[in-house]
DNA sequence: ACGATATACCTCGCCTGTCAAGGTATATCA
DNA sequence: TGATATACCTTGACAGGCGAGGTATATCGT
């Protein structure tokens, strides 16, 4: 894995939501699936994907139900819930809002003002 | 502010170095054109920009000096070294690959075989 | 003369999300 | 019988961000 955590960090609840949109899902296929998205190059890893879990449950963002395997581990599912939709979308919507702000600021492309003495306001 | 801090988190240092990668520059200001580059949308809080300026002259890619003001309070400058140079095209390329990798992840488009069972490896 | 505001620096201690390390249990395959 | 894959979970530590507080100088209005 080589992409860090703190570029991903706050990214985690808004990649489980954008799964769970499609289709309820369990942990370890989350896991997987982010694993194989990536070709690798980032894994959730499991501590940090069951907290979410349970951030995003107790945020009623998502609901869960236990499977019902007859063989192999049992599974707990995970079902996005109407406000998980929400906030879903606004995650999405803010991620967009800062992926300009973020690319504005670590490429130095700054507004004149700014560089100039910054009068502005 | 809007932005959530972890959305930033981790590019605190990057948006410092690409700063100071056009020219010398001290706390008040650097802080000064970030919030007025992202229209107020963004601002680094005092505490954590002198922490970052800490962390990155330990690492060794920036170095301070005071300036020599003859009015108004001392400012330190900070101005970026080589290796700081190095560190932020890093840093740099480093976002670039993360946020095709979010993009995807966020959106939920994952390959197929990730969504059918992933027997991909 | 005095207070408010802007400039400019800094530190302490808390909070939150991530993760290493450990654990449990079932099924398959050599 | 042991290794591997599947599948779940918890504890404790760590690191970065930040609220709250502090210091000092200069300017501007009253």
């Amino acid at each position: 894995m080589s992409i860090t955590s703190d570029l991903i960090r706050g990214h985690t609840e808004t990649i489980i939501l954008a799964l769970l949109q499609q289709e309820d899902s369990y942990g370890y296929r989350i896991n997987k699936a982010i694993r194989s998205a990536t070709d690798g190059e980032y894994e959730l890893k499991e501590a940090t994907l069951y907290t979410a879990f349970r951030r995003l449950e107790e945020a009623g963002y998502i609901r869960s139900y236990w499977g019902n395997e007859e063989s192999g581990a049992r599974r707990r599912y995970y079902a996005i819930t109407d406000a998980g939709h929400d906030a879903y979308r606004q995650s999405l919507a803010e991620w967009h809002r800062a992926n300009l702000l973020i690319n504005r600021l670590v490429t130095g492309i700054y507004p004149r003002e700014a560089q100039e003495g910054g009068e502005s306001i």
